[in-house]
Order: C-alpha cells, then sequence, then structure tokens
DNA sequence: CGAGAATTAGGACAATCGTCCAAATTCGTC
DNA sequence: GACGAATTTGGACGATTGTCCTAATTCTCG
C-alpha cells in the first residue's frame, strides 16, 4: 500500500480516537488496533506520538477550513452563514453529548497538561473565531465584530459543556433558539443603525 | 500523625493535581511527592485511585456547598447572589486561564473515558444549577428560571473554555458586562410583570 | 524475472503505571 | 518502660506506555 494512504489512514483513526478517548488516553496499540498494522510500523510513518497529533490537528484545520467554505458558498448572507455554525451543536448532537466538542475539549486538554501543540489546537479555535468575526463585518457591526464573535464562540462552548454533563436536548435546542434571538436583535440593531 | 490528618492531605494535594493536570495524568507518585508520603502509603489510606478520586469529588461538593451557602448569607438579594457566581471568572480568572473551570474540566474528562465517578462530578455541576435555579426562582422568574440557570451556567463554562485558549483577560470582563446587562434585562422584565 | 527501494511485522527496551505486601516505625495505653 | 494497635516505609509485581531496531515482506521498474 502506498505510504501516504497508510498515513491517512493512521491520521484519521487517531483523529476519531483522539476525539472519543482524549489524546492523553490514547495509545499507539489502540490506534494500529483501528488501522489493523502492527505497532512497530508507526516509527515509519511517525517518529513520535506528537507528531501524531500535529498530523491530525493539520487535518482538522484543514477539515474546518472546508466545512467553512462550504458555508460560505451555500448559506446566503452572514446572517444564515452565523446560523450555520450554531446549529452544529443540533447537527453533532448526539457526538457532543457523548464526547464534547471536538475543539473545545482539545484544546482544554492540551492547554492542561501544557503541550507544546496546545497553540496549534487554538488555531482552530480562532479558526472559527475570525470566521464568526468576519461574517459579523459583514452584517455592519463594525468594531463589536470580535466581541460578538467570540460571543457566540463561546456560547457554542458552553452548551457543549452542559450538553454533554447534562445529556439534555431540549436544553441545546432551547439556547439555539435563545441565541438566534439574539442574534436578529444583533442585525435589526445595525439595520436600524444603518438607516439611520 | 493520625490517620485522617494525613488522608486529608492526600485529598488536598490530590484536589490540586487534579485540577492542574487533569486525573489520569496524575499519578500516586505525583501525591506522593506533593504530600511528602512514600508511594505504598497510599494503599492504607486508598484502595484504588478512583478511590480518591471519589474523595476529592465529596471534597469538592462539600466546598462549593459551603461557598453557595456563605453567598446566601452575605449577599444581599437573589440578583447580587447571581452576580457573586457570575464574578468567580474574574475572581479565580488567572487559575482558569491556566487550568480552565475546575467544574467543567473534571465533568469533561471523566465523561469522555466514560469514568464511573462521571456521575458524581456531574452533581457538582447540578449543584450550582440547581442554586441558580433557585435564585432565579426568588427574582420571580417562575417556570423560567431553570432556563436561565442553565444559561448562566453555561455561560461560564464558555467564558472558562475561551479564556483558557485566548488567554485574554479583557474578553472575560466584557463577558461579565454582557451577562450582567442580560441579568439586570431579566431582572427589568420580571419586575415589570410583578407590577401589571 | 530479478534487484533495489519502499513498506510492514514483530518484538526488545527502559520507564512508568496502579496495585499490593511484608517489615519497620510510631503511637496510645496500661 | 512495654505491649499491641495504628501508621508508614520501600520495594516487588505484572501490565502498559512510547520508542526504537532488525528482519521479512511487498512493491517498482529495468
Amino acid at each position: 500500500m502506498a505510504a501516504t494512504e497508510t498515513r491517512q489512514q493512521i491520521i484519521d483513526a487517531a483523529d476519531g480516537l483522539f476525539y472519543a478517548q482524549g489524546f492523553a488516553q490514547t495509545s499507539f496499540a489502540d490506534i494500529a488496533a483501528a488501522v489493523k498494522i502492527s505497532r512497530g510500523n508507526f516509527y515509519y510513518h511517525f517518529k513520535t506520538k506528537d507528531e501524531i497529533l500535529d498530523a491530525v490537528i493539520d487535518k482538522r484545520l484543514s477539515d474546518r477550513r472546508k466545512l467553512l467554505a462550504k458555508w460560505d458558498e451555500t448559506a446566503d448572507g452572514a446572517r444564515n452563514r452565523i446560523e450555520c455554525f450554531i446549529r452544529i451543536v443540533i447537527v453533532n448532537q448526539a457526538k457532543i453529548m457523548a464526547y464534547g466538542c471536538p475543539v473545545g475539549t482539545l484544546t482544554t486538554e492540551l492547554a492542561k497538561i501544557d503541550h507544546p501543540s496546545g497553540d496549534r489546537a487554538n488555531e482552530i479555535m480562532a479558526l472559527f473565531g475570525d470566521w464568526l468575526e468576519q461574517q459579523f463585518l459583514e452584517l455592519g457591526c463594525g468594531e463589536n465584530s470580535r466581541d460578538n464573535a467570540l460571543h457566540v464562540l463561546g456560547w457554542s462552548q458552553g452548551v457543549s459543556t452542559l450538553a454533554q454533563a447534562f445529556k439534555d436536548p431540549a436544553y441545546v435546542e432551547r439556547e439555539v433558539s435563545k441565541i438566534l434571538t439574539w442574534l436578529d436583535g444583533i442585525v435589526a440593531a445595525t439595520d436600524q443603525k444603518r438607516s439611520q
């Protein structure tokens, strides 16, 4: 099999296992079993566990960039694009209730063990923050755009944490309604300001 | 030394280490070094690592109950008590930026590894949720009280997660201002409804 | 087909993990 | 001071960890 192919399978399996079990709790043996490859084979593709982590972070960054690009293309207008982001807590509800937010739980875990790749993991969080800021800028929020972006981002992290703790789908639905009401309030306020 | 004394020192050290490093990342050797006790001595006080975890959760539950009781005594009115809760993200800012929320990170970690004591850890989260609900009930929010309580609780989790990721104190301050404005909006709305 | 490169298999390695035990030490009580 | 209980010590244990190496296998191309 081509090296790139096996390498990709390792990354994909590690991505899923890091999400479901956490980085520190996932061993080479776990990934090997998932890919059905000998343990020693890892050393050919990745010299250390940290290299796998970096590759997984790269993949997640790439995946999220693609997701945001898709929303940029398909969703009509900045408000609807923000709603796309908001609704991922419903779309991915089952996984979030089981494993939490893939972005938030990784950044939290790496920050807590002070891992060198923690900054790279934070880039995924920053990616969403920057994208949201861009949407609010397009909405006409001006200097409040960054503020609003972090508000929505933090909201999603809070909802994910409580969804995992309480496993209550109805709570998630209510919070989505609330933040959408807040969003439309922002839209109305900027529209009003613009017409003045 | 009395057994209860050593036991308490172990629990206190484990509490701090579980918070700073995470449960899974903290070994018996780590705690032993912190308490300056031989590793084997643990077996006399705790048969397994899970027993230490349970004791730490008990301590945290007790500590938080005391904190809430103090707020019940000292703070004047339900609104100010809710503000006490909101402001812990500022009071504990340094630790939160370094290690995240003690409650949220533990529940997240235990949920992810599907640990038997995860439910007990969730009780700490539920403790705050129930207390907040009680405050909103006293504010006169009626059936919206639970909803509002989870909103504030989720908010605190989101702020903690982003504070840890971005390490930006100004963001925390802005979010506190925002949620206090929201809170006063709730107070005003219920006052208005009451006077009708 | 055959030679050389690319890829994989399987295990050795030192370290660390949670657990457990027997011996040594300290403590309280008469 | 002496005896039994309570407490502590230091290390052994099997398992697992990440890392690393060598031999075997598969693939590629002349």
